[in-house]
DNA sequence: ATAGATAGTTAGTGCTACATCAATGATTAA
DNA sequence: TTAATCATTGATGTAGCACTAACTATCTAT
């Protein structure tokens, strides 16, 4: 058969959309960081210690998907920084708990806030309420689970 | 658990979890497509093309925010396996009038086939309702606007 | 007709993000 | 004690991408 598939089911694959949208993003954001003295990258990590505080820096590789080598040179300019803190796990002394500091929460916070004119230029496109939703799915794919969204949806 | 201090408005910054997830489709999608000969960006290349035909390369790198020599490189892979044709703008000679074949859009279609399994696993935690949300939403902050999301949500 | 701008191509340089491998010290588990 | 584990450091390599410069073809204006 000559191929026609996209006519039964809808493919919609998200993945290259989200790849596109998301170097927009990163993009403006390393100019836009840049005189907080971080990397896109460092954001991502200051983003996820803050919901998961006490991660130990394998869990931390896991869920960033990076490699083990390379998590110890980011917490080394986080650390240098004084944005996040390593303290050895009192279970197990080999382990470094990696905990956000108040510098760090402070930070991110500020890069956050930062960050609101990049959003509106990257996400114009979407109503306030949309933004919300897509923060929620997106916090959800990523958590796995909970991220409560309030669907409340207009065009 | 009340552990904000930030407390006065929701920040929920978009960025840093676009780049995050967007990351984690990239890692498996680069094993996935290799297969087939292509790469990630090769992919958001096809997928801009396949909705916006007919574009200039000038216009290509505008969307795709990339240098123009860089697209050309590009384009030159895409080329090279007839997924791409160029051809000159009748109105303008100097312009190159890019087009997916009728190859390239097969072979974006079997990418995208080939891409349910890392999409399944990245965005476990959605249903399908809420994939569909997140794909509309990516579609209508990328084109600007359009892109008709039909709001179904439950959790 | 000719001069200057514009679209694309090619090649070269360099930065940065990573992965990967190897070696070390600290600690735990067998 | 010996072996495995976690973090760290350093070295090496690959790739994406920006940037620059030089070149061709073409268009536009004078």
């Amino acid at each position: 058969m000559t191929s026609l598939p996209v006519a039964n089911q809808p493919v919609h694959r998200s993945g290259a959309l989200l790849d596109h949208l998301a170097r927009r993003v990163r993009l403006r954001s390393e100019t836009v960081l840049a005189p907080l003295g971080l990397r896109p990258r460092h954001l991502i990590a200051l983003t996820v210690l803050r919901e998961s505080a006490g991660s130990t820096q394998q869990a931390l590789a896991a869920t960033l998907e990076m490699d083990g080598t390379n998590i110890v040179g980011l917490l080394n300019d986080l650390e240098a920084e004084n944005l996040v803190a390593r303290r050895r796990s009192p279970e197990d002394r080999r382990r470094h708990v990696v905990e956000l500091t108040d510098a760090g929460a402070k930070r991110l916070a500020k890069a956050e806030f930062a960050l609101a004119a990049v959003e509106d230029e990257v996400l114009g496109a979407l109503s306030e309420a949309q933004r919300e939703e897509l923060y929620c799915l997106l916090q959800k794919a990523l958590a796995g689970s909970d991220a409560r969204c309030t669907t409340a949806l207009d065009d």
